[in-house]
DNA sequence: TCAGTGATGTCATCAGGTGACATCGGCGTG
DNA sequence: CACGCCGATGTCACCTGATGACATCACTGA
């Protein structure tokens, strides 16, 4: 550790996100979250790669929880179903807390660069969930197929989510929007 | 028309192509661009919004025809096969040069910025897609897994359409896809 | 006590992107 | 034909995001 007040990086991730709500992402530079982190900006950009990923820290973590979970799943399990099993280890831990999904959702649909990003974080994961199907022998196709449906499917649910009115678990949505998903298929 | 050369903006698209290509995106500086295109920076972000968008020129016109194949397909056809509609019409027109789609792709696929906006490319079209079928009277989520999946489906098709070793009809790719995704969500 | 280490500060610099204003040429109008 | 409007471009100034290089400080362990 260092001379200075510890969680920096903390107090940069809640600075940036009261800004970017405050006056929007673009009207926030990286100056004011640093000052209001007390750092300044050049430490800003040793713990974010930068403006847009302090709104995506832990991502990565969520991404190997998310790849455990799928190579926890039975080998006579499906692909959809190993799938389903890895979403509902990420459905887990960001459903946990409704109120702060919401903010930060707020944040990030009103701009396109930071969409843009949200959606690369959900490519790369559905990308390292296909790998792990592959290497359970499924094939090309059907892998990267299964996993760009599930991930489909997991943010229609969590939109879905987002918006109900009661308070549900996220898990259960998701069930649900496969379900769908599979009504929707089979009518064609 | 001005007192220039005209065709600034297509030249512009060449060289940035060209220079994205030989040297990487992030090593290629937009005065670079202009400077080849016989124009200045100032004027390149006149035709483009940014760096980046110079890759993806015509992208909204290519949705627009995916919206209007969509609104053409008829009444009784389901969801899905609305949107396959739709997908067959962007096929069309991306599919007939896989030179030209592969040398892109080469382009895109080595950098996180391009693949970012690419991913917008294809959620804006889902977007606008899922407008349409709900004007269809397609419920909410219903409309969002439709086209989410859709668009899920052509992304796995054209990338197993650009890696073939044989020529192909990309659409019919895209059916074949499709086809295994039914299989897929069928089998669980 | 002291050297090492890691987090931070400071400074310089580059590249992307934008606003404001000038300029040039084609085009329609009288 | 002369004039003036208008669109596309050039020029200049400037802000902000992002990065490299180097200095600095405090904590740690020998």
């Amino acid at each position: 550790m260092g001379r200075w007040e510890p969680g920096a990086r903390s107090r940069l991730r809640d600075a940036a996100l009261a800004l970017y709500l405050e006056r929007g992402f673009e009207q926030t530079m990286v100056a004011d979250i640093a000052e209001r982190a007390g750092v300044t900006a050049r430490t800003f950009f040793r713990h974010f790669a930068d403006k847009r990923e302090v709104l995506f820290d832990g991502s990565s973590e969520l991404e190997e929880k998310s790849v455990a979970a799928l190579e926890a799943a039975p080998a006579t399990a499906s692909a959809l179903d190993a799938v389903a099993a890895a979403l509902d280890a990420v459905a887990g831990v960001i459903g946990a807390d409704r109120e702060f999904a919401r903010t930060r959702q707020t944040v990030i649909m009103v701009n396109a660069d930071l969409r843009e990003r949200e959606l690369i974080k959900f490519a790369s994961m559905s990308a390292a969930l296909a790998d792990r199907l592959r290497r359970r022998g499924i094939g090309d196709t059907e892998a990267s197929l299964a996993t760009e449906t599930g991930t489909a499917v997991f943010r229609v649910a969590y939109e879905r989510w987002l918006n109900a009115t009661e308070e549900r678990d996220l898990r259960e949505v998701i069930r649900e929007t496969l379900a769908q998903l599979r009504t929707l298929t089979a009518a064609g």
